[in-house]
DNA sequence: CTATGATCATGA
DNA sequence: TCATGATCATAG
């Protein structure tokens, strides 16, 4: 994907006219005003989807540790859709990582930052249908609700106590209601430091949070 | 290595 | 069938 040269939206209000332009486009079309190519599959594309929405956007985070949006404080998420108009895979949040835990609280996490205000963008996501001719749909901006914020805190604390307990590598995708713990890397041959559960140094799996499915297909019905 | 963007593919 | 665990691309 290109380096975008699509300014960033200076407010709420302009990001927004610009997801009613691309609502109703295909990737296809897209990809043309942008003058990318369409990849055959996203087999080896995986994020190209998301990159491409962002980049006609004008999001301007790059590969930063920042909301997309980094202005306006607003994260772009991409929601793929299968046939019948529902959620198909789990969201990305971020990394997790020793060097936020401990003494860092759920006010001040990362996940939180991200999660505070989302601009969901529905894809359709069907094999069935041709990258080129999948549709995008009406994006709207999700923050959430205090019921949502108290379980996502409740996930993200159990998560990350276990961290601190030095249990990261035993967690599984198993926890976690709305969010959960998942490999997060190139290959499971990746390792990187962390602590075992007796403080020693012990190289571990990256993992990421992730939105479960089930959580991202009540945020579309509420939509 | 870290971060970004995610979907793939297999086992239960 | 579908969620878990594994994987792919790219920038810095």
């Amino acid at each position: 994907m290109p380096k975008s040269n699509i300014l960033p939206p200076q407010t709420q209000d302009e990001l927004m006219q610009r997801c009613q332009i691309l609502a109703g486009k295909t990737l296809g079309q897209i990809a043309a005003e942008l003058k990318v190519d369409v990849p055959e599959n996203l087999q080896r594309h995986k994020g190209w989807t998301g990159m491409l929405l962002e980049s006609y956007l004008g999001a301007d985070a790059g590969n930063q540790a920042e909301p997309d949006f980094i202005g306006l404080g607003i994260e772009m998420k991409t929601m793929p859709l299968n046939s019948l108009g529902q959620p198909k895979e789990s969201t990305y949040v971020c990394t997790v990582s020793m060097r936020q835990s401990g003494d860092l609280v759920w006010q001040d996490s990362w996940v939180r930052r991200k999660l505070s205000h989302v601009l969901w963008v529905p894809v359709e996501a069907d094999p069935n249908i041709p990258l080129a001719e999948r549709y995008v749909g009406n994006a709207w901006l999700w923050q959430p609700t205090e019921e949502q914020d108290a379980i996502l805190k409740r996930d993200w604390e159990e998560l990350m106590d276990r961290i601190v307990l030095g249990e990261q590598a035993d967690i599984t995708a198993k926890e976690g209601e709305y969010m959960q713990l998942r490999p997060k890397a190139a290959n499971s041959r990746i390792l990187v430091k962390g602590v075992s559960a007796h403080g020693e140094q012990e190289f571990i799996n990256p993992k990421g949070f992730y939105l479960r499915t089930s959580f991202t297909k009540l945020l579309l019905l509420t939509a």
